[in-house]
DNA sequence: GGAATGACGATAA
DNA sequence: ATTATCGCCATTC
């Protein structure tokens, strides 16, 4: 466990039910890192977090848990599109945008 | 130090 | 929609 895992897996339990954040946007949104390195921190440390809300960004599921995560998603009404997250509509960017603008639905 | 690797991402074909 | 490539960046060999 290093500094930056532990602001991964604190990002990730903010993601609200119904949403989820691509690795790239977490990267982003920490300012450190990229996307390789939040999969790092999430395949060896996600396992006390809601990993299911972190997906690709495209959308498409965990590799290994594709099951698993329809089942959550479908549980806490993630907007999806097909096999995959719409993330149009389901990217969380952090709580700070939607918050104050509510962007776009 | 250099090469290979991986829960990534964007782009081209 | 699917596959192939290249860029990225910390970790591991």
């Amino acid at each position: 466990m290093d500094h930056f895992a532990e602001r991964v897996l604190d990002v990730v339990e903010r993601i609200p039910p119904g949403m989820v954040m691509a690795y790239g946007d977490i990267a982003e949104y920490l300012g450190e890192g990229g996307p390789r390195q939040v999969g790092r921190v999430m395949s060896t440390w996600g396992g006390g977090v809601p990993w299911w809300r972190v997906v690709h960004a495209d959308g498409t599921p965990v590799p290994g848990h594709e099951r698993e995560c329809l089942r959550r998603w479908r549980e806490e009404g993630t907007p999806m599109r097909g096999e995959r997250v719409d993330m149009r509509r389901a990217r969380w960017d952090g709580g700070v945008a939607t918050s104050s603008a509510e962007i776009q639905e």
